[in-house]
DNA sequence: TTATACATACACTTATGAATGTATAATCGT
DNA sequence: ACGATTATACATTCATAAGTGTATGTATAA
C-alpha cells in the first residue's frame, strides 16, 4: 500500500490503540492476538509491529492514553480550596472519580483491562508497578487532606489520619473492584454516591 | 507405565492440583501449559488429560480444594453466639479470615491465582460467576448480623444495616486486593488488624 | 532520491486434543 | 483360588492450529 501523511499515520496509531482497548476488553490480554487487533483496526499486524515493539508496549500506551487525564482531574478536586471542610473535597473527589469512570467508557475499559482481564506476572511486573503506583500517591495524598480536616476540626476524633486514609483507600479499592466485576450494573452504580456519603459522614465529627 | 492402584491415582490427581496451583501462580493461567504443569507433577500431559477435561476443569477443581472449607470456616464465626455484641461476631470473623489468609499458604495462592493472574472473560465467565457469589452471600450474611447489631443497641445510629454492609463489604474487598497485589509484604499485614478496628470503630455507638 | 508507512511472506516455536500404546489393578467366571 | 478378561492409569506419538518476530516488498510523502 501507499505512504501516508505524518498525520494520517498517527490517526491509524490511535486507531492501533483504540482497537487493542476493545479486543483486550472482549478477550483478556493473553488471548488477544496482534493480528486480531490489527484486524479489528483494518490493518494488518505490519501497521502494528511499525508502530509498537511488541504486544506490552501496545498496552502501556493504550493505558497512558487515558490513565495520566484521570489522576490529574482528581488531584485538582482533592486539592481544590472552594471547599471549607477538606472532608467535603475528599468526598466530592472520591464521587468526581466515579462519575468519571460512568462517563468515559475509554477509561472504564481500560480499568477493566488491567484489573480483570490482564494476568499480572512475569513480564508484565513492571506495568503491575505502573499500576500500582498512582494508589500508592493517592493514599500519600488523602492522608494530607485528612489531616487537614483534623486541624480544621471538622474530623471525629479517637483515629489518626494515616489510619482513616487506609480505610478510605481500601473502601475506594473494593468498590472499584466491585463495579468492574459486576459490569457497572445500574443496581450498584446508583448506590455509589451514598455509599461515599456513608463512608465520610462515619467519619465526621 | 504401570497401572495404579485407586488411592495412588488420587494422590496422582492431587499431585497435579498442586503443581498446578504453583503454576498458575508463578506464571499465570494463560501463560501455563499444561505440559508445564504435568512436568512439575513428575507427569506428562497424558495424566492431566486423564483426570481433567482441560485447563479450564483443572482450574475449577483445583479451586474447589481450598475455596469451601474457607467459607465454612468464617460463617461458624459470624454466626457464632459465644459474642455478647454482634459488631464483635464481624470484627472476629473480618481479623479470622486474614488471618487464614496469612496461615494457609494454599488458599493464599488460590486467591492470588483467581484475582491477580487469570483473566477473567470468555470462557471464564462461569468461573467468575462462581467467584463473586460467595461475594454475595457474605454481603447478605453481614448484613443480618449489622440488623442484629442495632437491635442489640451497640450500633452507633444514623446509617442503615444495608449501607454498613456495603461499606464493609468494599473495605474488606479492597484490603484483600492490596495484600494480594503487594505480595503480603509485613508491613501492610501487620496494619490489617489494627485496620478492622478502625473499620469497627467508626461504626460502633 | 530517500525515508516512511505500511502489507505480505517466511521461519520458527509452542500449545492443544486426540489417537495409540501398554503394563497392571480389578473383576469375573469357573 | 486361579487364570482370563477388562477397565484403568497413565506415557508416547501425531496432526493441526496459532502466534510471534523478522525479512522483504512497495507505493508515495518528504
Amino acid at each position: 500500500m501507499a505512504r501516508k501523511t505524518r498525520e494520517e499515520a498517527q490517526r491509524t496509531r490511535q486507531q492501533i490503540i483504540d482497537a487493542a482497548r476493545t479486543t483486550f476488553n472482549q478477550h483478556g490480554v493473553a488471548r488477544s492476538s496482534l493480528a486480531q487487533i490489527a484486524s479489528a483496526a483494518g490493518l494488518t499486524r505490519g501497521a502494528v509491529y511499525w508502530h509498537f515493539k511488541n504486544k506490552a508496549e501496545l498496552f502501556l500506551s493504550m493505558r497512558e492514553d487515558v490513565f495520566v487525564p484521570m489522576i490529574e482531574r482528581m488531584d485538582t478536586t482533592l486539592f481544590s480550596n472552594s471547599y471549607s471542610d477538606p472532608l467535603d473535597a475528599i468526598e466530592a473527589a472520591l464521587k468526581d472519580f466515579f462519575l468519571v469512570l460512568d462517563e468515559c467508557p475509554n477509561l472504564r475499559q481500560v480499568l477493566e483491562i488491567m484489573v480483570l482481564r490482564c494476568e499480572q506476572v512475569d513480564e508484565f511486573a513492571e506495568i503491575q508497578a505502573e499500576i500500582e503506583r498512582p494508589g500508592q500517591e493517592f493514599l500519600q495524598k488523602m492522608e494530607k487532606v485528612y489531616q487537614k480536616a483534623a486541624s480544621h476540626g471538622s474530623l471525629r476524633p479517637g483515629q489518626p489520619a494515616s489510619a482513616l486514609a487506609l480505610d478510605t483507600w481500601a473502601f475506594i479499592s473494593g468498590l472499584l473492584h466491585a463495579l468492574l466485576t459486576r459490569g457497572f450494573e445500574k443496581k450498584l452504580k446508583q448506590q455509589v454516591p451514598a455509599m461515599i456519603v456513608t463512608h465520610m459522614q462515619l467519619r465526621r465529627g
